[in-house]
RNA sequence: GCCGCCUUAGCUCAGUCGGUAGAGCAUCUCACUCGUAAUGAGAAGGUCGUCGGUUCGAUUCCGACAGGCGGCUCCA
């Protein structure tokens, strides 16, 4: 009697009490399987009809069992070294793991390199890994000195089916939907050496554990709840191969030249100052370029798609953000009041309020509609210290504002045109590393206004519209404006972080009657409320510029670069012939500088270099003789004897054509 | 806001087991005028983040605060 197994899709005979190694034991990459769907340790045995597909250590699949290995073997290192160290729980992240301990006292640095010592000897001693079933019962006997395992047995039993990954990131690594399962480390001899509460699977030993590191400690709230204790987590990286390890700490080093906090220094183009204030940047020269290209362009794009240019003040009395419902919603990101005349002011944390003001100003007609205002609107947020980044998290900063206001017919049209036109600006800047998030109401919580109904068709619209995009759409339970849900686009940094740009909300809530009362009359003469649809392409002029300089790492195309050419004389008496030139490409509004430093020729190239300009102009005897110019680019590249029309075209028509070169 | 780490010249960093500090780059001066990533010489530049405490003496030890970094929570 044998069992009929599919393995990688071809039909296969097996003795009963074979195990899924035995179909692989060829292959040392295969380090777990996928066997009708789930994945399984190697050790499973087979059952008759099992479709069995392996799962190699160094595809997705296999790596998240890796490196959920690795977080065992290093929880099994620290309660090694720190008996008293009760465990959270420890998944598997993009490019590695953490574990979560409530310790006594935090880990140091050094603590870090002793866990990292006494995993080695862990996976030196290729432990195995074992699992075994357990009822909920016993597992509550055995696991009876960590309390925070207890606690995920209680969810467990308690929550419904799909609940458990939003009751704790990462929880389901450890509890399943089905019963509950214990690995057992096992020593050489057999002997246990360490177990936890897992689902697995896991890899055959912890041998194949040959590539990790350990990369920080910090705390991290149980559960994700601020309100619960912080455990002690440590994160570390684990790859299939050293070279696999190598080549990620080497990414990390590179990306961490592109972080735009230091080339902001290094291309001179923002700081933050001390005496302004924390998440206060000022912009430099050179900065300020950048961000007038990119405010001149988007305003210019603005007014093409129909938005009309307004102004509104930074403050305003506090009257203003009770009706709009900023101050009861979203008061902890307001700062303080500023009392003025016996009154209180507010620094706004939103322009909306104020646009539904220039709304409200004087009697609107259908025939208005859609009525689409738009500004740089400064606004202030108080957001927690902790958590201002460089531009990417800010306390003041500009966002390219827009309100539309138009008829519940209008809506989805409006919706897509706001998308659309945000997607659009950026691929002209070159953006394309970003996916879309769509951010609704959890109903559970009382920070959201308005009925289920409109929540609902608001949710709706928005999905629909960002459906049809293409693009790949994530959902974000919660994440909602209090006032309405949002689409936002969402793009990484050089470190991989992602950041919300650019958003469309739709707002049913400011217009009615017990907030801003907004309406127009519509053609058959009754007064109607128009539903207003919120949106920042950017985001925040800031944030984007900060995501911005570390996707082009500072390398600039020649349209937003902040110098565009600068001309290097091979000796002093070049000069002339390049202020000459200058004189032509100032004419044609290109921001060119001519070195005329006491450096060597060299020494300017490596200068230009370092400061990413896009066009080295260099002049030389050649040159003037042959009334032409000879350009060096970023790459290296060069190209010698280029008319002196020819050269002004070529930069001129680079700027124009916003090409990167 | 919470946890840990950090703060020395404009930048990047040495250093002082408690006796008030140094390098490279940048800046300034002088010489050099040079063909695709650093010419040479010299000068100047720091109450060692701030305020307290311990001490004969603190940049060094302790505390508070400010700022930064990495996470967590929260958010454009």
């Amino acid at each position: 009697m044998s069992l009929s197994v599919t393995v990688a899709g071809a039909q296969q005979q097996v003795d009963p009490g074979t195990r899924v190694w035995q179909l692989f034991s060829e292959d040392p990459q295969v380090i777990a399987a996928s066997v009708n769907g789930d994945l399984v340790d190697l050790s499973r045995e087979l059952a008759d009809g099992d479709t069995v597909e392996p799962v190699a250590i160094d595809s997705p699949d296999g790596l998240n069992v890796l490196r959920h290995s690795a977080a065992h073997v290093m929880a099994q290192a620290v309660q090694e070294l720190f008996p008293d160290a009760k465990l959270g729980i420890g998944p598997p992240i993009t490019d590695g793991f953490y574990y979560d301990f409530d310790v006594e006292t935090p880990f140091t640095p050094e603590d870090l390199e002793k866990i990292e010592s006494r995993m080695k000897k862990i996976v030196k001693e290729g432990q195995k890994f074992s699992r075994r079933e357990i009822s909920d019962d016993d597992a509550r006997t055995e696991l009876a000195d960590e309390p925070y395992k207890l606690e995920l047995i209680g969810l467990k039993s308690t929550a419904a089916p799909g609940d458990l990954q939003s009751a704790a990131e990462g929880a389901s690594v450890e509890v399943g939907e089905g019963g509950l399962s214990i690995y057992d480390n096992l020593k050489r001899d057999g002997s246990l050496a360490w177990k936890d509460l897992c689902r697995g699977p896991h890899l055959p030993t912890t041998k194949r554990i040959s590539a990790f590191k350990l990369m920080r400690s910090a705390a991290a709230y149980w559960r994700g709840d601020e309100k619960n204790k912080q455990l002690q987590r440590i994160y570390g990286t684990a790859w299939p191969s050293k070279e696999d390890l190598e080549a990620h700490l080497h990414r990390i080093e590179e990306a961490q030249r592109r972080d735009h906090r230091r080339l902001g220094t290094e291309l001179d183009l923002y700081s933050f100052p001390d005496e302004i204030g924390s998440g206060l940047p000022v912009f430099h020269p050179r900065g300020g370029v950048i961000k007038r290209e990119m405010e001149d362009y988007v305003r210019r794009r603005h007014i093409e798609e129909g938005f009309e240019y307004v102004g509104t003040p930074h403050i305003a009395k506090e009257g203003l953000f009770y009706t709009s419902g900023h101050l009861p919603h979203y008061g902890e990101g307001m700062f303080p009041a500023l009392e003025i005349d016996g009154g209180d002011y507010r620094l706004k944390a939103m322009n909306c309020p104020m646009h539904n003001l220039i709304f409200r100003s004087r009697q609107r007609s259908y025939r208005e509609l859609p009525l689409r205002l738009f500004e740089f609107g400064h606004v202030y947020r108080n957001e927690k210290s902790g958590v201002i980044h460089g531009l990417t998290r800010v306390r003041g900063f500009a966002q390219d504002d827009s309100h539309s206001y138009v008829t519940p017919e209008q809506a989805p049209a409006e919706v897509a045109h706001l998308l659309n036109f945000m997607l659009s600006l950026l691929d002209d800047f070159g953006m394309d590393d970003y996916y879309l998030e769509l951010s609704t109401r959890d109903a559970s919580k009382d920070k959201f206004i308005g009925s289920d109904e409109d929540w609902a068709s608001a949710t709706k619209v928005l999905e629909e519209v960002a459906t049809a995009t293409g693009l790949e759409l994530v959902p974000d339970p919660g994440g909602a404006a209090y006032y309405g849900p949002k689409v936002s686009v969402q793009a990484r940094d050089a470190i991989g972080r992602t950041w919300q740009m650019g958003t469309v909300q739709y707002d049913f809530n400011m217009p009615s009657t017990d907030r801003f009362n907004l309406e127009y009359v519509a053609a058959d003469g009754s007064r109607q409320q128009p539903v207003m649809i919120h949106s920042a392409k950017f985001g925040s002029i800031e944030r984007f510029m900060g995501v911005l300089v570390e996707h082009y790492a500072g390398a600039f195309p020649p349209w937003l670069a902040p110098v565009q050419a600068v001309g290097i004389p091979v000796a002093e008496r070049h000069v002339e012939y390049l202020e000459q030139l200058a004189v032509r490409l100032r004419a044609e509004g290109i921001r060119f500088e001519v070195d005329d430093s006491d450096e060597r020729m060299q020494k300017k190239i490596r200068n230009a270099q370092t400061q990413k300009v896009p066009f080295m102009v260099l002049v030389g005897d050649k040159d003037v003789e042959a009334n032409a110019v000879s350009f060096r680019y970023r790459s290296g590249d060069q190209e010698n004897g280029v008319s002196l029309d020819d050269a002004v075209a070529k930069i001129v028509a680079a700027v124009r054509d916003r090409v990167q070169v």
